[in-house]
DNA sequence: TCGCGGTCGTTTACAACGTAAACAGAACCA
DNA sequence: TGGTTCTGTTTACGTTGTAAACGACCGCGA
């Protein structure tokens, strides 16, 4: 397509312009975000290498000088997101306010990801983890790092501070995953999601069919805070012990 | 392929033995079973049509007639999966030595198939739920309606089973997922695992470099366990409440 | 016995995919 | 100026999902 939307870079030059570099020399990072961009707009099934490549003005084959292939593509997805779940407005490196607080904020930051990214995000649950000592969604060295320092600081053992990442991992897991299902997760190539379903089939299932508004309303913000409280107060346990099991 | 393996139908008939038809008329149980069995044995993404139906000794094509297409048949894994769920050696459509138990029995029953087939098991997760008040894992009319009635029965209001119904969904997502992930999970092409990885870039995360080993160890089996117990003191509360939130 | 629709699987075909290999223009450094 | 390097394109090939036409076999009524 780009045949001749080239800049002259000699008439820029002698006019005294800064050299334009074609249109904008494209690299590995903004390859990533126009992945996810590309995928929250059309789900992860409709990512294409071509396609990808037009979103960009670019041929297909001009990634592959900055991804290995499709596979390490989605990779570097999953790694924009994860990176993506640090970068609040503050840093939370480290406890400021106390373990929980440090815990809290968190578990906030990998939310506002998920929620952000519904259909990017079963990709981080499911591709599978680098190393045996990452598992999803923390799958980053940083980001481990990060916990167990922050929790051991705070007075946690390192057994203490490993059940904890184990536990956080799970329920960061069990819950975002719950929540961004209703919202439009995997789908396939192109998918309709039809509003208000089906009401025939439900006669056999009586009690289903009853409690069905209830099923289908919303919860899962105050259920993420009342498990985040759980999770706290089980840490809290996790972190007085002495010896461990 | 089949070009002359044809029984001789006629011969067999003179002959007196039943008719043979052939070799084996194919049905849509039969493919799908075969579907997960190459998922367990490939991985998701060496299923082809293709390759599928030359595990069946039959032409791509002949799948077509007994599915859709290719989205319709991983919904028929997750459908098989789903279903396998609950053929445990016992029924355990209903309480029979109170509600822990059931939840306890129900618990494992879906631990044993994510176990057996950790390959297929994200599907369960990840795809779109067919109705907005199925959630995965138990994203079945029947899982669902056996659930709530059972805690139903069981002293536990509208309000409580339904509550309970989707902890029970995050508990079991957050755990199954994470215990998968680690053994063989969605993987591409194919991939050779590494078994004892890179000690290179550990340099700069200290903690995790010291933590590795009990980073690495699988505590999934009791942490399932421990944590599905806590799930059920969650749960007696609910049961106990009058009014909800 | 004949034929005739129905069922089941195959064959052929095609567009779209991921990606290797060769290429061509622009940028840079001598 | 003339290579060398960097970046994106072109071309090509094997594989995928699937539509459409086809053909072999079955069971049937005449």
């Amino acid at each position: 397509m780009a045949d001749n939307d080239y800049i002259d870079a000699d008439a820029a030059i002698v006019e005294g312009r800064p050299p334009p570099l074609r249109v904008r020399p494209l690299d590995r990072g903004r390859i990533l975000d126009a992945a996810v961009a590309f995928i929250d707009e059309n789900g992860l099934a409709g990512l294409t290498m071509r396609r990808l490549g037009e979103q960009l003005g670019v041929e297909a084959m001009a990634l592959y000088r900055y991804v290995q292939g499709k596979e390490e593509l989605l990779d570097g997805v999953v790694e924009v997101l994860v990176d993506g779940m640090r970068a609040d407005d503050e840093v939370i490196d480290a406890p400021r306010d106390g373990w929980q607080d440090f815990v809290q904020r968190l578990a906030h930051g990998v939310r506002r990801v998920a929620l952000a990214h519904p259909k990017a995000f079963p990709l981080v649950a499911s591709r599978p983890p680098e190393a045996p000592w990452l598992r999803p969604p923390l799958r980053s060295l940083s980001w481990v790092e990060a916990f167990l320092t922050g929790l051991h600081s705070e007075g946690f053992s390192d057994a203490g501070a490993v059940a904890s990442y184990r536990a956080f991992s799970s329920f960061l897991l069990g819950h975002l995953l719950l929540e961004v299902s209703t919202h439009g997760a995997d789908v396939g190539p192109l998918d309709v999601l039809e509003e208000d379903p089906e009401p025939e089939g439900l006669a056999d299932y009586p009690v289903v069919q009853r409690l069905r508004a209830e099923l289908s309303t919303d919860t899962s913000a105050v259920e993420f805070e009342e498990a985040l409280e759980e999770l706290l107060n089980r840490m809290a346990l996790l972190r007085t012990e002495t010896s461990e099991g």
